[in-house]
DNA sequence: ACAAGTGTAACCTATATGGTTACAGGCTGC
DNA sequence: GCAGCCTGTAACCATATAGGTTACACTTGT
């Protein structure tokens, strides 16, 4: 069901990527070719996965880009989910 | 393998949900609680298909927000890959 | 004490989304 | 012909996001 609040895709890049090969966000900022502060941003959860950050850290880690932008999909789809209730939408389909 | 160019989400959007109900671009646009042009923008390849709007296009067609997510970053992934070569990423993991 | 790593604030830029208004062109019906 | 509707879109606005540089304060290890 997915129902439960999906972690910041900056959590799991920490644990999963940079934690286990005792990377610095300094030294990981450097190879990926962004700043510090971007890399940062994101590992502390006040920046979202952009495309391009996102095909940077499968050429990094040889991981996939698409998986990537799916956990920010998630995210950002759980937070939107919340004002559901506060938009005004008519129903168009059958049901 | 997922190799050729996605459609933007806009071209489905229109295909699949407006001309079967045979819903003007006005129409849609006041029950989705939008500007016309900000669906017509949708529709023409113009804008992403936003969090919020996808969650708008769930309730009005009764279908998955997280499908009309999903399009959309396969759109932007598809065009964002086209730069992998120009970006200079050292490689991290293992292989 | 000093160096390194970190988070982050302040400032800049570019881009994206979406709103309002207004216009021109294409239909359709009278 | 003309009125009415639908469409795309330009011009303008506000807001938000992503990212860069620089600089600062804090912590930790040597």
């Amino acid at each position: 069901m997915k129902m439960h609040n999906p972690p910041h895709p900056g959590e799991v890049l920490r644990q999963l990527c940079l934690e286990p090969l005792n990377l610095t966000v300094t030294d990981a900022a450097r190879s990926l070719g962004v700043s510090r502060k971007a890399l940062s941003s994101i590992l502390n959860g006040r920046t979202g996965i952009s495309p391009e950050m996102a095909v940077r850290l499968s050429m990094a880690f040889n991981t996939s880009a698409e998986s990537w932008l799916n956990q920010q999909l998630q995210y950002d789809l759980w937070h939107a989910e919340k004002s559901r209730k506060s938009l005004h939408v008519a129903r168009l389909s059958a049901a």
